[in-house]
DNA sequence: AAAATACGAATGAACGTTCGTAAGCAAAGA
DNA sequence: TCTTTGCTTACGAACGTTCATTCGTATTTT
């Protein structure tokens, strides 16, 4: 699978791997030639093809490896059983610790995976889908549980989805630790979708 | 100025830079060809040069409008004197109502931004930057006054502006009308944001 | 008649990628 | 120990393709 591309393999390896995920992120994928990556790894273009496969390889490799932390993030949560509000702060925090690890690979995650191309496209939506879906078994909890506010589902879940670019927006912003940062944004949302009732 | 570019000018050139806008939208600036473009309006790609004057054109063009419309909507809103919270109420809700005029112009705006060239790069930013210093005139006579929780005021600034792609993700996600999706998120930010003793 | 709009052909530049090849190095055979 | 073999990593040159754009010219609209 190529969802093991990254924490393998040799030094050079990931150091492409690493200045794909910077360029993409700062220039966007289209936008980003091969001989801009050499040039940031520091070798000639062709040199690059003894390492990987193709462009394209490059960035479903990072965005496979951030969609399964989601992933593996989120049934990690379901299966410890916690208290319902427990396990949606455990969510969100979820969201900040992945972009306080590598805020470079999720925002690359985030902004750029509609430029993977068929047949991994499908792989990498089906992917998105098993963790939305996860996500909402437990949002649907909490809100039969009463938990929060009488809003739509689907919007909590976006509101949750979509802290990871907050925490983009206000990174790229503020150049703050994302740490704090996170702090912040969550108890704002937590905040905003809680009942009153603490 | 290239702000003008689209409310004028004929029927054409109109069609020309909304399916300009829906194909940036889609695939993103640099994956969308000046051949695409002219098959999206049904003329040869070199027929298009009777009407702009070149793809960049069209993407600061799309962008300077758009973002045209924030400035002139806060600025509206300072200069109309109500209550603090009356502002951050109707500050939101411009987000939400620009959202719901043309949501693909404002995900252009908000996505694409980027690949806007030099000199129109500076103006963009500088527009940007003057945007954010109005709401942030509002956000601090909130923090002031204690509206808001405590909270850095750079924090609550990126709630606002990151609404726009919260609707934009949940609009594509959910496929509702963007004026009902708006009150949604707006309650969930201002409830949120604002202190308990309502 | 003048201006606006359309076209086909052509341009140079940039793109991702392939190719044949060579240097460096380790293990295996003599 | 010397040689052979094979693998990894690097290279420069070249490939075919696509890109945005220009040009001269025809057609249509005013």
């Amino acid at each position: 699978m190529t969802a093991t591309a990254t924490h393998t393999r040799s030094t050079r390896k990931q150091h492409i791997y690493e200045a794909a995920a910077t360029l993409f992120r700062d220039k966007g994928y289209n936008a980003t030639s091969m001989r801009d990556l050499a040039l940031s790894v520091g070798i000639e273009p062709s040199s690059l093809y003894s390492h990987i496969k193709s462009k394209e390889e490059l960035l479903s490799g990072i965005c496979f490896d951030c969609g399964q932390q989601f992933l593996d993030g989120v049934r990690a949560i379901i299966s410890d059983q916690s208290t319902i509000e427990d396990q949606l702060r455990q969510l969100i925090f979820l969201h900040v610790k992945i972009a306080q690890d590598d805020i470079t690979s999720m925002t690359v995650f985030n902004d750029e995976w509609r430029h993977i191309t068929e047949p991994e496209l499908s792989l990498f939506l089906r992917m998105r889908k098993k963790y939305e879906d996860d996500c909402m078994v437990i949002i649907n909890s909490g809100m039969d549980e009463g938990v929060f506010r009488n809003i739509d589902s689907h919007v909590v879940l976006n509101a949750i989805i979509n802290s990871t670019q907050w925490i983009q927006r206000s990174k790229r912003m503020l150049s703050k630790e994302t740490g704090v940062l996170g702090n912040q944004i969550s108890d704002l949302i937590l905040n905003g979708l809680l009942q009153d009732n603490n």
